[in-house]
DNA sequence: AGCGTGATAAACGTCCGATGTCTCTATAGT
DNA sequence: ACTATAGAGACATCGGACGTTTATCACGCT
């Protein structure tokens, strides 16, 4: 397209963004790999050209995203780059999306949520299966309490996601059903009085877990985000609705 | 859990992740709606107890994570907080990841694709179903050149994904297909001679989609992502032994 | 009146130097 | 051998300064 990567290139590219690229570029060569150990800031500043503030900048941009791990009065290492980290970005752009975008998430939720749960139908060990129980027991204990339903909500489909072994897939569907997202959700579920018909959907997912039948767990899993899309979409329009007050 | 928030805190925070925070969450609360514009580097500096380098460096990553628009000379703004732009750095983040969990990634690449693929089937336009049929076309006649093939590969599962009008899902799906993993499947798919191969499954993916048919479309896109696993697998596998050389 | 031009001010980009504070480590003492 | 302490190294934060870019508006020309 343009003329690309011009040494004498103009100021397309502000010094701290190029730094940003370079680190990136080092580590996925290779150069850096996990763990690995950054010279210090001024002398990193000097080695690409910018200031220390300028460095600084970069690095916090790396910090933040999980890529670096930066530890005062030691140094700066590059970080597991374990997808748990590096995905957990996801759950934070999900947070600022807007009420609309949020049915969107939902819908990729109603997508791959009842996959997952028919591979950990599979996959899921006995222990596995008796934290279920726990937590389901838990659940119907606090079913007046909103905060804690909201904790055992999360924890409940958290384990039966990390059951697949994937850690990636557990990361991303963490981040897709973020704290704000089930908060909305259960709000809905609560003053509709429909609390206790989810913590039935919970059940009814875990008994088809416990039954190892990927079909039946599909299913329920299915029904059961369909459930929380509907709830989503009711409080979603009802904040339209409510809007004077 | 902790003691949340306590105003005396200690340094468990820095004063940079505290700005981030802070802004972060003038956002949520709707305080900086998006395309706001935020006061001057120095007056947020001073608003929040922090000198300006300080918060330089929590606009820049919030400016990374493409919460923030800096204009030079101009100002700063909050950016429209489309799924587009949040969901970004997915693809950053997949390209960091090492070979043996980009397995994992593909594995979420087949839970979902299949069923974005069976949902695309039934509300893709006719324009987009020519659009495919043209991408195909040139496709078959860039047979033999690497980049230009995988350029279109991704315009394919682009154009599939973005027509269930789902934006966060064609984010997501663009970001886990990000150029370095379908690199490193291409060179497998060339190397093993498979190119035609995979480019008759796009074309069998595109007959399920003209024909409006989700379960076929479905069995077509999860046949092709799961030879696309079958050759990342083998070049995973193949970098292993070949460690030596 | 309309429009282009240039001056002005505001805001970000970058740099420099200095100081505080924490962590690691090596040394010295018991 | 173990512990305590002092030193060096590295990040955290600050303050100020200057350059560059952009938006804005007054001015003058058409």
């Amino acid at each position: 397209m343009f003329g690309m990567c011009d040494p004498a290139e103009r100021d397309l590219v502000a010094l701290t963004d190029d730094a940003i690229a370079k680190i990136r570029l080092m580590i996925q060569s290779g150069e850096l790999p996990p763990g690995a150990r950054l010279p210090p800031e001024p002398q990193l500043a000097a080695q690409m050209g910018l200031s220390r503030g300028g460095m600084r900048e970069a690095v916090k941009v790396l910090e933040s995203a999980r890529v670096l791990d930066v530890r005062r009065g030691d140094g700066t290492y590059v970080t597991s780059l374990a997808p748990r980290l590096l995905l957990e970005g996801v759950g934070l752009a999900v947070d600022l999306l807007r009420d609309d975008t949020l049915l969107e998430v939902m819908e990729v939720r109603r997508m791959l949520e009842p996959v997952a749960t028919s591979v950990a139908a599979v996959r899921m060990s006995e222990a596995d299966l008796d934290e279920l129980s726990t937590i389901l027991d838990n659940m119907r204990a606090a079913a007046d309490d909103h905060e804690k339903l909201i904790g055992f909500d999360t924890a409940f489909h958290h384990t039966v996601v990390a059951a697949t072994g994937n850690e990636t897939l557990t990361s991303l569907l963490d981040g897709l059903s973020s704290r704000t997202v089930r908060a909305r959700v259960w709000r809905g579920l609560i003053e509709g009085r429909a609390a206790h018909k989810t913590i039935d959907e919970h059940h009814s997912i875990y008994l088809a877990l416990r039954s190892r039948d990927p079909l039946l767990a599909h299913a329920s899993a299915l029904l059961h985000v369909n459930t929380s899309e509907a709830w989503l979409r009711a409080v979603v329009a009802g904040r339209a609705d409510d809007a004077t007050s």
